[in-house]
DNA sequence: ATCGTTCATCGCCGATCAACGATGATGTTA
DNA sequence: TAACATCATCGTTGATCGGCGATGAACGAT
């Protein structure tokens, strides 16, 4: 009756912290719609959050690789990591045990 | 450049809130793998964290339907909700505009 | 060099969370 | 009825989170 390893319980459950706010979820949707790369400019103002709020998001979705970033000029164009979101650890994955995605815990 | 309905921007985050806990993940992974309905207290045994605690993490499964309950004499059994394991909103379903499973809302 | 723009970081606050022990509710068994 | 077993709920504590305004760092333009 053992117990799935605690480290990769703690990497699931940051995956999936990262989509547990609604605005982190609006995010990742707008920037999956829209496809290019955005600006934090132009995501604060779609977004409806202040700047700082924005940046706090952005950080923790990057942290996870679930966007990437581009430094263009002295702007920032934030996109969707198609890449990261595909091997996303669904529960359904978890359930079945497929092995974790990317020789475990690496997100291209 | 509208955004994700709110609503449903929540209804998402509470399902990916209730993975975003390490115990939680294991909790499910281990339902999974055991694949018949196990009462609180072989959880308990199992898990390693007290009973309360243990009922708390439960509540949170369940009140999402990720697990499903059966009381059985004066015991409750628990399992894994394969039906809702399924239709779990990956990070990909959302990114790919994906409908919300079950008519927006409804796991069975 | 001095602005103005763009964005990250800091500090703060109220709210939520995870964990626990203790208690209560419910049903089984003696 | 009286114990006992099983589990949910309550109340507390320390930690984390989401939001904001303010400040600071980096860079382009004047």
């Amino acid at each position: 009756m053992e117990l799935l390893e605690r480290a990769t319980a703690e990497q699931y459950a940051s995956w999936f912290r990262a989509l547990a706010d609604p605005s982190r979820v609006q995010l990742v949707e707008l920037l999956a719609r829209v496809g290019e790369p955005m600006s934090v400019g132009q995501i604060v103002a779609a977004i409806g959050l202040a700047q700082s709020t924005v940046s706090q998001h952005l950080k923790v979705l990057t942290e996870v690789r679930f966007v990437l970033v581009e430094p263009v000029g002295n702007a920032r164009h934030y996109r969707i990591n198609a890449n990261c979101i595909a091997c996303f650890p669904s529960a359904a994955d978890i359930v079945m045990g497929k092995p974790a995605p990317a020789a475990a815990g690496g997100c291209s």
